[in-house]
DNA sequence: GTACTGCTTCGATCTCTTTCGATACACTTC
DNA sequence: GAAGTGTATCGAAAGAGATCGAAGCAGTAC
């Protein structure tokens, strides 16, 4: 089978407005606080940090269990949340599932911040 | 499977890349989703920038009732949230309260995602 | 085809969060 | 002192999220 790397959806931040804005209305804050809310769970932000510590290089899902100490289900739970922010692409190969940073995501969450 | 030899299936890190030093520890990640978890709700994002758009000036939380339309219990409850998290200082003053941005605190959170 | 492996989804449970009314506290003014 | 104003805390209800076992799906090996 070919392979295929998905990609979420939508783009949720790199349409709004830096935090400082004066003008900040409330759709903009749904859609950035969804972002935040991919980063605020402590698994989520471990298996992160892994994945982005591979840097440009893929990471297998088999690893990620023993990362976080948690089940396999919940693993997937958090990935899948983590690809649908745009944090991360997924690929299928084969048996494994194979994961990569999408820094140009985390540049636009750090944009939010200026 | 794209990469790997059959033997790889019976040692589930050997299908891997070599596993890197995680990013974060546990602890760590705690502390930094909690700081996460103060920008993941859309009210929380609406007040904050109401703040940060004052600049180094203070914003009296006489006035953020309004900006986000919630009762004042909710607005108090939402402030002290920010303010645990370091990402507002809170001032009272005779009967009011004043809040000012700590900059500092939202450059930390950008570094964090560099 | 069958057997096995890895990932996702489903269902249930538990915990945390958001929200607001009622109440308590702090400060000012009289 | 008493009365009035602004904020914080309490308590409860509703909703969202985290977790895991079981089941389902997809791919590989034989």
């Amino acid at each position: 089978m070919a392979t295929k790397t998905t990609t979420a959806r939508v783009d949720p931040v790199a349409c709004c407005a830096p935090v400082r804005s004066p003008r900040f209305d409330d759709a903009q804050a749904e859609v950035i606080a969804a972002a935040f809310a991919a980063l605020a769970d402590p698994v989520r932000l471990r298996l992160l940090g892994h994945v982005a510590s591979a840097g440009d290089q893929e990471v297998c899902a088999c690893d990620l269990g023993a990362v976080v100490d948690r089940s396999q289900p919940t693993v997937s739970h958090h990935m899948k949340i983590l690809h649908e922010a745009g944090l991360i692409t997924r690929e299928k190969r084969g048996l494994w599932v194979w994961y990569r940073i999408v820094p140009e995501r985390l540049d636009a969450l750090r944009a939010v911040l200026a």
